[in-house]
RNA sequence: GGAGAGGUGGGAGAGUGGCUUAAUCCACCGGUUUGCUAAACCGGCGUACGGGUAACUCUGUACCGGGGGUUCGAAUCCCCCCCUCUCCGCCA
């Protein structure tokens, strides 16, 4: 959510920085402007009544103890009118901040400038690369048939005590799921994120700190008999731990860590596309998350962008870091870097891990400030996540791009947490 | 699931209708004192949205879990909801 005085300080920008999104802005921008303004002014009128009532009652107060009551009982009756037209007032006002507000969270996030123009996937644009795409064998096959050969992931079992997408991991498929979560988990820690574990669900409240409530509300799992909801990733609980919170500038850069299970319902798609393990109701994924000084969190990013490639270079995947186009972002996003890996056998690109910089839109819905040292005054920080990473599509890929006529191998930097070096 | 207690500033905790501008203590910040530290003493101490100003100062309103009500006036009284704790039951 941007906040008020950034729109009114920054009209025209707005609105010219919001067409990079395709989003024109221009007409929901006059409205909260307008309806600022008939705010501002009801404030005013409701406020000055509220004091001349407060300054009343204190008289009366006064007059009673003294024992003048005929004059207190006189000046009571001037009250009469004024708590009606103060209680006009404030029903008004809360109608116009109702509506503010269902105007503001209308708005997505400003493109940084740095964002490509562009209205889909194919108009982003790839800033690194690296990693080699294995020649296979012409017997190879995509990770659908990988798994199913070796006895990896069941998915009519899923489908059978659950529904679609909901995978069970079998043998050493399961170990590769743990040894995977470990090896991304001890990654971060190295880098200087500080592991949480964090609950699988989530309050309202939560879902609308992120972002996720009330306009992504289809895609989360909704336990409705509790108001909860299933996290569709780490990003929610961990990011919400601040939620309301003020820190001191010393306090920067907050980072954490968490392995979670994601939940995402994913509505209404099918096809090649989501085959396999391409696409999930349930899944595993570290998520890094940092909260930062406004002044440093393009550095941030930067850093947590060359975390995730330190990832994808220890796995030995071939890889691609892409720089998402205005079109192609997230609501939230102020700039989103995804990295993808070449999956040989399915031969496409598979998004495994999404970086974003939300600036200071995160932090104005979940009121996480915070104060320079000295300074009275509260600023909104800046916040960041980014997968490191998603497991699914790093299985599919490990599985495709090490399969040899002996086994699956397995990339030197997990063996120790596998255990195994092939699958066979 | 049953029974009970409770929710007040960063923390502890007082406050049962108007000197509450929320006491007091702790923590924290600044100052005095001091060779340094500590202690002592003095002062300060939250958030949000407005008004005013060149700026600092100044100033208004709201906020005692949330919402509604009673009243000239509510942290305090009434209603609904949420949450936490304790004991019991069930259970990994």
């Amino acid at each position: 959510m941007l906040t008020l005085k950034f729109i009114q300080e920054n009209k025209g920008k707005v609105v010219e920085r919001l067409k990079k999104k395709n989003f024109d802005a221009s007409g929901i921008v006059e409205k909260i402007l307008d309806l600022n303004e008939k705010r501002r002014s009801l404030l005013k009128d409701t406020e000055s009544s509220q004091a001349e009532m407060n300054a009343l009652s204190k008289e009366i107060g006064t007059l009673y103890k003294s024992g003048k009551v005929e004059e207190a009982n006189k000046a009571k009756s001037k009250t009469a009118d004024l708590k009606n037209k103060i209680k006009e007032l404030n029903s008004q006002l809360e109608n116009i901040e109702k509506e503010l507000h269902e105007e503001l969270v209308l708005l997505p996030n400003l493109p940084h400038d740095s964002v490509p123009e562009g209205k889909t996937a194919e108009d982003n644009e790839v800033v690194r690369q690296g990693g080699e795409v294995p020649t296979l064998d012409s017997s190879a096959v995509p990770h659908w048939d990988l798994i199913k050969k070796y006895d990896l992931i069941d998915f009519d079992l899923g489908i059978k005590i659950t529904g679609a997408g909901f995978p069970v991991y079998k043998g050493k498929g399961a170990k590769l799921q743990r040894a995977l979560i470990n090896f991304f988990l001890d990654e971060a820690e190295k880098a200087g994120f500080k592991e949480v574990l964090p609950p699988l669900v989530v309050n309202e409240d939560s879902g609308f700190g992120t972002g996720q409530l009330p306009d992504k509300e289809g895609q989360m799992y909704h336990l409705t008999a509790d108001n909860l909801y299933l996290i569709p990733t780490a990003e929610v609980p961990v990011t919400n731990l601040y939620r309301n919170v003020i820190l001191k500038a010393s306090d920067f850069p907050v980072k954490n860590c968490a392995y979670s299970a994601c939940f995402r319902r994913e509505a209404g798609s099918w096809g090649k596309d989501v085959r396999g393990l391409n696409r999930l109701h349930q899944f595993d994924k570290v998520e890094i998350v940092q909260i930062t000084h406004p002044d440093r969190s393009y550095q941030a990013l930067d850093e947590m962008v060359a975390h995730v490639q330190t990832l994808v270079e220890k796995l030995e995947l071939p890889w691609r870091i892409v720089k998402l186009c205005g079109g192609d972002m997230s609501f939230t996003s102020a700039l989103t870097y995804d990295f993808e890996v070449f999956s040989a056998a399915q031969e496409r690109w598979l998004e495994v891990s999404s970086v974003s910089n939300f600036e200071s839109f995160q932090s104005n819905r979940l009121k996480l400030r915070f104060k320079e040292d000295g300074q009275k005054q509260t600023q909104l920080a800046h916040t960041l996540n980014g997968s490191a990473l998603a497991l699914p599509r790093i299985v599919a890929a490990l599985l495709e791009n090490n399969q040899t006529p002996e086994g699956i191998r397995i990339p030197k930097a997990l063996v120790p947490y596998t255990r195994f070096d092939i699958i066979d």
